[in-house]
Parts: structure tokens; C-alpha cells; sequence
DNA sequence: GCCAACGTTGGC
DNA sequence: GCCAACGTTGGC
């Protein structure tokens, strides 16, 4: 069974483009530094597909897809002293952090925004509309589909 | 830049 | 284990 994800990422940090381009268009997908997910990271499979979501910019939303290309392992940057996402509770024998890869498989023609999202009573249950601040999220088959067939460019 | 929502920390 | 204080996220 495919799993569906949505994926946080503020465009002037690291945008969809950035992910596009870089190498064999594939990121660690790293620094998060929350329980709730971190365990949905924990929980994702190669092949499973995500939205790539832009966030604390002009028009927040949906950007792009991209595929989990390498499952769950240890954050390396929990344990980089020289990382801004170092964590003093995390070492290499007991790293509390995991991460994934992603590969970019395609930006959107039109990002799909949040105001859009908000506004389709199909998507009232859509977990990005009620856990505003989760940075990992899965997204439901039947909202996935929704999202792709009504305003996908 | 403000601030509401909410996760985390640490004293007790 | 409670909860006040504090820090962060992210829309507006």
C-alpha cells in the first residue's frame, strides 16, 4: 500500500527547486526535531510519495511531489556539533533524530495554497488544516487523490 | 512584526 | 506526574 506524505519546508531555507536541483535531485530530508514527526518519518517506505509544502512565505502550499527514495536512519546532523540542528541530547550511540531522502519528481505548475486547501469542505479533515504547526504529516489516500485530480496543474 | 497554538523543559 | 514558563512555528 502506498503511503502519502506532506513534507514542510520553508522555499527561502530549502525549496522545491532547491531539491530539483540538487544531486540525482535527491536531499536528506533532515532536521526534524519533533516526536510526532519524527515517528511518522519512522514510518515511511521507498516509493511512498509526498507533497512538498512551502511554508512561512508569501502563499504557503503545495509546491511540488517528490518519492521517499531511502528509508528512516539516524539524523546524522542531531550529532554534527556544527550543524545548526545539532541536538546536546543526541549522540552517534543514541541519536534521537532520524531522517529520510527524497527525490523531486515534479513542481507543480501553480503552487496550491493553503487558502485554497482551507477553503474545500472536502478537505476539512486534512491534517495539515488541523495540526498547523506538524512539519511531517500523512496525507489520506482519499485527500491525496482529491488534491491531485482537482488542482494539480 | 504580531500573536495564537502548542510542544518542551524543569522545578516541585 | 503536574503545570508554569518558555521557545518555536507559521499564518496573517
Amino acid at each position: 500500500m502506498m503511503g502519502y506524505w506532506l513534507l514542510k519546508t520553508e522555499p527561502n531555507t530549502f525549496s522545491i527547486e532547491d531539491l530539483k536541483n540538487s544531486p540525482s535531485r535527491t536531499s536528506m530530508w533532515e532536521g526534524v526535531r519533533n516526536y510526532q514527526a519524527r515517528n511518522f518519518i519512522r514510518e515511511m517506505r521507498v516509493d511512498d510519495e509526498a507533497f512538498i509544502y512551502h511554508s512561512s512565505c508569501k502563499v504557503p502550499g503545495i509546491a511540488g511531489l517528490a518519492k521517499v527514495s531511502r528509508a528512516a536512519y539516524p539524523d546524522p546532523t542531531a550529532v554534527d556539533p556544527d550543524s545548526s540542528y545539532f541536538d546536546l541530547k543526541s549522540d552517534p550511540d543514541n541519536n534521537r533524530w532520524s531522517c529520510v531522502d527524497v527525490t523531486w519528481t515534479e513542481t507543480l505548475a501553480g503552487i496550491i495554497s493553503l487558502g485554497v486547501l482551507k477553503s474545500d469542505p472536502a478537505l476539512a479533515d486534512l491534517t495539515l488544516l488541523k495540526h498547523s504547526r506538524l512539519s511531517v504529516m500523512p496525507v489520506a489516500d482519499v485527500h491525496w487523490q482529491h488534491i491531485m485530480d482537482v488542482y494539480r496543474l
